[in-house]
DNA sequence: CTATTTGCAAACCCTTTGCAAAAAT
DNA sequence: ATTTTTGCAAAGGGTTTGCAAATAG
C-alpha cells in the first residue's frame, strides 16, 4: 500500500523518519512505543523517541494511526487504513485484528440511534480475560 | 446493590475508604481517578490518593471494576457488576454504558471460534470521533 | 522562502513502591 | 493473632514541551 498519497491528502510532509514509523506499523504487529522506536533505530539510529512521539500523535489526529489500550501499562499501535476491530487480552496483551460482522454493524446501528447520528469512525474492542496464548488457564 | 457479599466472595477486606470507592462507582458516573479522589475526599478528606490506586488495582484485578480508555490523557472507571459495553467520544471522552444486544452476542461468538474458546468476561468499546456531546461536530 | 519537522533536554504528569502504623477478621 | 490495608513521601515511567537547527514543499 503506498502510504504517501495519504500524507498528501492531510497536509503532512513526507520524512524519511515519519515514513520509516509508517512502514513498519504497516507490517500490523502492533508495537509499542518503545518497541516501534527500537524498530526504527535499526534503519534510522539517530531518530529522537520525541520524534515517534510527536509523529505518532499527529497520526493519530488526522485518523491514520490507532491507539489500543491493552490494559497493561503501554498501548499497541495499529495502522488504521480501513474500519476493524481489535481483540485484546487482558491478562497477556495479545492482539488481533478482525473485520468487523455483518453483527458488528448492527450493533453500529444501534449505536447510531443511541448517539443520534454521525459516527464518522467505528472502534470495537473486546477485551477477554484470557486467551489461548496465555497459556495458564 | 449490596456489595459487601462482593468483597466478602473475593477476600476482600471491607473498609471504610474502600466502600466509598465503590459507592461512588456505582453512581455510573465514570469518573477519573481524579474525579473519583475528589469526590471521596468530601466524605473522607484524609484519604491517600495512593490508597485509591491501590484499591482499584484490588478491584480491577478481581473484576469487580473495569477501567476504560477514553483515548484523552485520563481513563474512566466503571463498576463491573454484570457484562455490558461501553461507547467513548474520542473528541470530547463522553462515555456512555450500553446493554449488549443479539447482534453483539453473536459478534462474541465469532470471537470464541477466533481464539478458540474461553472468554471469561467480554468488553465491547466503540470508539466514535466526535457524538452530540461535542457541540462542534 | 515559508511552514513543518526534527532532536535534545528538561519538565510533567500519572502511577507505583517501600515501609511503619492502623485496622479488619 | 494474623493478614490486609492505609498513608506518607519518594521514586518510577511514559509522554509532552520549548526552542533552535534542519528539512520539505
Amino acid at each position: 500500500m503506498d502510504l504517501i498519497p495519504h500524507l498528501r491528502e492531510r497536509r503532512l510532509k513526507v520524512t524519511p523518519q515519519r515514513m520509516s514509523i509508517l512502514k513498519i506499523l504497516n507490517r500490523h504487529i502492533h508495537p509499542s512505543v518503545d518497541e516501534l522506536y527500537e524498530e526504527i533505530r535499526k534503519d534510522f539510529p539517530s531518530i529522537s523517541l520525541a520524534t515517534v512521539y510527536k509523529n505518532l500523535n499527529i497520526l493519530k489526529d488526522t485518523g491514520m494511526v490507532f491507539e489500543i489500550n491493552t490494559h497493561t501499562n503501554k498501548s499497541k499501535l495499529d495502522i488504521y487504513m480501513h474500519p476493524h476491530a481489535h481483540i485484546v487480552c487482558k491478562k497477556c496483551g495479545a492482539l488481533f485484528d478482525m473485520d468487523f460482522t455483518d453483527s458488528v454493524y448492527a450493533y453500529k446501528k444501534e449505536l447510531e440511534k443511541k448517539i443520534a447520528g454521525k459516527i464518522t469512525k467505528f472502534d470495537v474492542t473486546a477485551t477477554v480475560d484470557s486467551c489461548e496464548n496465555c497459556k495458564i488457564v
